[in-house]
DNA sequence: GGTGGTCATAACCATCAGCTATCACAACGG
DNA sequence: CCGTTGTGATAGCTGATGGTTATGACCACC
């Protein structure tokens, strides 16, 4: 069986299209910036691939046939739509172009950290425009892994960490974030593998990838699987579980104000590790934009007195 | 300065579109019968085109890009489109396998010719469809030149004689048409070289070609050219310039019935040829039901008394 | 630390779109 | 009546390209 081919080149709608308009192979070709051999050998394929004529040819000219007649529109729309979406296309690398877009994961807070980068971005690139994305935490790597955010305020440890390069902004000791009505809220502080290893803790989803062992500090439970109470993948989710008492939660120093609002408390803990607060961008993306926001970041953080250190990744 | 092409293959959108429902090249791949690397190729062809990146590439699978999330709805229109103009174009041939389309320049008339053919055609071809069209004078083909019509009554000489195949259905002698009011109404005939070179008459329009001298019998003028009175492109234009009397027309007597309604007469001419009513189709034409057609009309030629003959050119 | 799965790359082959040169044919003009 | 002009079609060639198989790099999972 012979699979004819149902698709159609573009090209050869464009030549249809001129040929129907110029009724003329000669002129046709011409306005097309091709041979006339070629334009009619392409006419020959398409009605050939139509399985029947859409022009006659005559000494007088050349006429449309019914079928050519019932084309024509339809291939008019077809290079019309194929327009539409290749500007819409255009449209998308311009803004990408000319704008940035900053994914989180939670909000940077942190007194004035965000626009301190900012005015220096700004200063390098004042064109530029950004636009800020809040990302749920499903996607740890705030929306850089599929490319709709630029740059992006993530914790580590990331997936596939080779593929993005990072600024650490921070590095924070955790924190325990429970209900105020907890009985280890009388605790002033709080030793994490004698206390917390039956308590039952709020999780990040599962496609968070190490950042969902990272939160559980699972690496400091010698072993004893996590208690799973409730998965949340938001700032407002965190508070409205502990609130309800769904389980405690491990939070970053620069984040507790965003959690501790009413109701909740939170408690230095012992034997974990900090958490690293980072700007990343993908290593493969190489356009000024990113990288003019990271270098400012570069600088914020080098100057930053209460943060750990500026060191790059 | 590189050229580069702005129109795109179908194909691709198709590839484009499977890619980014399966979300998997090696899935897609075989989705669409094609190998991965192939699959792979078109993509990066696709995207290198376009100026950017549609896919992200990673372990754990593939995402759209904005770009590619952008460009999506609008290769999926173009592919309906496309499915839209094929079915349109499938549709027409289907219907000119189907239906026979028959032009004709003046209505046959005479007396039953037209149920008599379609008889011996219906009863060849029961089930096809039969569409009459009446034919503007502009075209003295009567829609077989632009091949809107498959078989059509028409006046002999035709332009591009041998691209047409006629089958002879009236050899009939040309009477003027006249107003009843006109001087020459009152003789019982008339001799054209003698009583007609200075009549204005009403003429044929310049695309008739062939036809337009025909019925001025500018053959027998003797080289004086004719006076033109108006131009008429209908039977009914005929008779509205006639009672008008912007000039006088030769017709076929088989036609006579269709002018003189009121006020309008008809007298025998001497000194022109008759006149040859035939049908004809195109001579490349090898569909069945054309064919048929000719062979029906043939038959009814031939037991037809009242014509001059059945003959085939 | 294989093993299986992903997509990318390489090398090769067939097809095809483009070119130039030419043909077939009709119309026109001397 | 015969060359000239102008039409679209054809032939033969070349470079581009879409397809194949085989293989590579990389990661996840036993």
């Amino acid at each position: 069986m012979v699979m004819t081919t149902t698709d159609v080149h573009g090209r050869e709608l464009r030549y249809f299209v001129t040929v129907a308009e110029e009724l003329h192979f000669t002129r046709a070709a011409e306005r097309l910036y091709v041979s006339q051999p070629a334009l009619s050998k392409q006419i020959r394929a398409l009605e050939r691939q139509l399985g029947g004529p859409l022009f006659v040819r005559d000494r007088h000219g050349v006429t449309l046939t019914p079928t050519g007649t019932a084309l024509l529109p339809h291939a008019r729309r077809m290079l019309a739509v194929w327009d539409e979406g290749r500007s819409a296309v255009e449209r998308s690398l311009a803004d990408q172009r000319t704008t940035l877009t900053i994914g989180m994961s939670t909000s940077p807070g942190r007194g004035g950290l965000l626009p301190a980068i900012r005015s220096r971005f700004t200063a390098a690139h004042p064109n530029a425009n950004i636009r800020l994305r809040q990302i749920s935490w499903e996607d740890p790597t705030a929306g850089l892994a599929d490319a709709s955010t630029d740059v992006a305020f993530v914790w580590l440890p990331l997936p596939d960490e080779h593929r993005y390069t990072c600024t650490v902004l921070a590095e924070e000791p955790r924190l325990l974030a429970l209900p105020e009505t907890h009985p280890l809220a009388s605790r002033p502080e709080i030793d994490f593998a004698r206390d917390l290893l039956d308590e039952p803790f709020l999780a990040l989803p599962d496609s968070a990838g190490p950042l969902h062992d990272y939160w559980l500090a699972t690496d400091s439970r010698g072993g004893v699987p996590p208690r799973i109470g409730a998965e949340v993948a938001s700032t407002e989710e965190t508070y409205e579980a502990l609130v309800a008492g769904l389980g405690v939660v491990l939070v970053a120093t620069g984040n507790a104000p965003l959690i501790t609002l009413g109701g909740v408390v939170t408690r230095p803990v012992l034997g974990i590790e900090p958490s690293r607060y980072v700007l990343a961008h993908r290593t493969d993306d190489h356009r000024p934009l990113p990288h003019a926001y990271a270098r400012a970041c570069r600088q914020v953080a080098g100057s930053n007195s209460v943060t750990g250190g500026g060191k790059t990744a």
